[in-house]
DNA sequence: GCCGTTTTCGGCCCGACTGTTTTCAGTCG
């Protein structure tokens, strides 16, 4: 269910898109998609805060916080009402079209009657749109290749399905001649979940330049090219992935790295930052404003953030939420890293729904490096995962503990459970049951689409039972599929934080859940975090770099995640969840 | 429409590529 937060960024997009057809002041229209990405963004209900709270949040203004309340109030905003009215609503559509901007579908609204996907395919047929001025033979041709794209515009790729891709391409590249250095940028090193389209950098000298760009476009994943210019082209790969290759020389590097790895407004910040120091900041250099041969920095990330007077930004954190300011007082928090992580508390074997025994996923967890594992299969209500009957729970604790016994010199391994929390926040398991296990994974599977005020309920039911350990992936979201529950999460982490238990970040990257800004909120309530891959076969214990990218969006420390603690630590803290 | 330890008015980042052009607008990131 998507709550107010979601409608109302949704609503304030289209606004600033039907602004954009209508060709409003492009400021007006920036305005609207800032406070559609600050309100998308928050992990507060809108509904649930002060009006002073909600007016001092960024980008919101007096019109924007007096449409806010309108909506909470009536359930729409009346600007929007009057925009819907001015513009036929099929028309948006054609804005997902890559290469059609606003331009272009006021053009053709005006001037070929076009309201709709349906009718400019059919006065692309008819021969008619090539009559328009600025609509040659290769832009139709175009608009008619990119249509397919139209529908699937939205639809931005996991980053478990992109970073293959993109390693495979920095490895492909790093193999070409003359190539200095190859790396992917973007929302990709940011570690966002979903990834647009792949930004690539490769920095050469001026004159390898083009041998390097053909030799990039003749890769085995290039299937349509897009754009091809000298420092700069574009491809489609097979799975309709976009990847934009940027060649730069090695002096500019680093400015290009940062502008390529973003995020766009990170960038204005930083470009508004270099202007008020009498610079200006762009892909190639930061250098002075009067003179702009006069070069201050450009071959690292490094010295461009230093002379600007900030800590080096690691790319996760570079949303323009706080990194700016924390970093121009070097308070950036130390983020976690994957060396920091000892323990896994979250994951599958064969006697449930997983392909791993104990004793094998035991052995993989310590070639990891952990000194310890949590064994938590299925509960008996998950059937279709094989979840486990309370006796049949019994004799696993037993064969678990008969492992641990034999392992102990490697790694100490615990016995657990995924519990399900029911529909109405009862647990799978009688208490009688939970008492026996070292941790207890509750976690929704069922009942996906309550209402946030009943998930609220279950959750708050839930976390109130004395052997909860910690809170598995609570949305119960799959990325692109499932949207979840939404409860409401202040709520949630006071509670979590009360009773001193943890909330999972699930790793699997479909999962990702909780997602960045939760997980931050979650820490700032004062909530311990516990990040697992919910490892159901031998790849997935990998699985752990992307929930690691989310805690490190979300600003985590070391100090905020259980499984950093070493052996002893954990021990106790897990004793300390219990009654 | 938002924003301001120089401002409550007048600003609001910067460059590459494409297509249809006789010098540039539109789009994209």
């Amino acid at each position: 269910m998507a709550g107010p937060n979601e409608k109302l960024a949704d609503i304030f997009q289209q606004m600033a898109d039907l602004l954009l057809i209508l060709g409003a002041n492009r400021f007006r229209v920036i305005a609207f998609e800032n406070a559609a990405r600050t309100i998308g963004e928050l992990a507060d209900d809108v509904a649930t805060m002060t009006p002073e709270n909600i007016a001092q949040l960024p980008g919101v203004g007096k019109g924007t916080a007096e449409r806010i309340a309108e909506f909470l109030d009536t359930g729409k905003i009346a600007d929007h009402q009057d925009l819907l009215k001015q513009v036929p609503p099929g028309l948006l559509d054609l804005l997902d079209i890559p290469g059609v901007g606003p331009k272009s579908v006021a053009q053709l609204w005006h001037e070929a009657e076009v309201s709709d996907i349906a009718t400019l395919k059919k006065k692309i047929e008819s021969g008619e749109l090539e009559q328009l001025k600025g609509f040659g033979a290769k832009k139709v041709e175009n608009i008619k290749k990119n249509l397919a794209f139209a529908q699937s515009a939205d639809q931005r790729m996991r980053i478990g399905a992109a970073l293959p891709i993109a390693q495979w391409f920095v490895e492909q590249l790093r193999h070409i001649k003359g190539v200095k250095e190859a790396a992917y940028a973007g929302s990709l090193r940011r570690g966002r979940e979903t990834i647009g389209d792949l930004d690539l950098l490769v920095s050469c000298s001026r004159k390898d330049a083009p041998t390097i760009r053909d030799a990039f476009l003749k890769l085995e994943l290039v299937k349509d090219v897009l754009a091809k210019g000298d420092t700069k082209c574009s491809i489609r790969t097979p799975q309709g992935m976009q990847v934009d290759l940027r060649l730069v020389e090695p002096d500019s590097y680093g400015a290009a790295m940062l502008y390529f790895t973003g995020s766009k407004e990170h960038n204005v910040a930083l470009r508004e930052l270099a202007l008020s120091k009498g610079w200006t900041l762009n892909e190639y250099r930061l250098a002075e404003k009067a003179d702009e041969s006069k070069i201050v920095a450009g071959k690292t990330e490094q010295e461009i953030y230093k002379k600007l007077g900030l800590s080096w930004i690691p790319p996760e954190l570079r949303e323009d939420r706080d990194e700016i300011k924390l970093a121009a007082q070097h308070q950036l928090p130390e983020l976690i890293t994957l060396k920091d992580i000892h323990a896994e508390l979250h994951a599958h074997t064969t006697a449930s729904d997983g392909r791993w025994s104990i004793r094998q996923l035991a052995a993989a967890a310590a070639d990891r490096g952990f000194h310890t594992v949590a064994i938590t299969d299925h509960s008996k209500g998950q059937v279709q995962a094989n979840g486990l009957s309370a006796e049949r729970l019994e004799q696993h604790i037993q064969d678990i503990r008969d492992v641990a016994d034999q392992m102990k010199k490697t790694i100490t391994v615990l016995a657990g459970s995924e519990v399900d929390i029911l529909a109405d926040g009862k647990l799978d398991y009688p208490n009688s049951l939970l008492k026996e296990l070292d941790v207890v994974v509750a976690s929704p599977h069922g009942a996906l689409s309550q209402t946030p005020e009943k998930a609220t309920a279950r959750f708050l039911k839930a976390i109130d039972n004395p052997y909860v350990t910690l809170m598995g992936h609570l949305t119960g979201r799959i990325i692109n599929r499932r949207e979840g529950l939404s409860p409401d999460m202040k709520a949630i982490f006071a509670a979590v934080a009360e009773r001193g238990i943890a909330l999972e970040i699930n790793a699997n990257h479909h999962r990702l859940d909780l997602r960045d800004i939760h997980a931050r909120a979650a820490a700032d309530a004062g909530c311990k975090l516990s990040i697992n891959t919910d490892a159901h076969g031998p790849a997935d214990l990998d699985e752990l770099r992307y929930g690691l990218l989310t805690a490190r969006r979300a600003g985590l420390t070391r100090g905020d995640v259980v499984n950093c603690l070493d052996s002893k630590a954990l021990k106790k803290w897990l004793a300390s969840t219990r009654p």
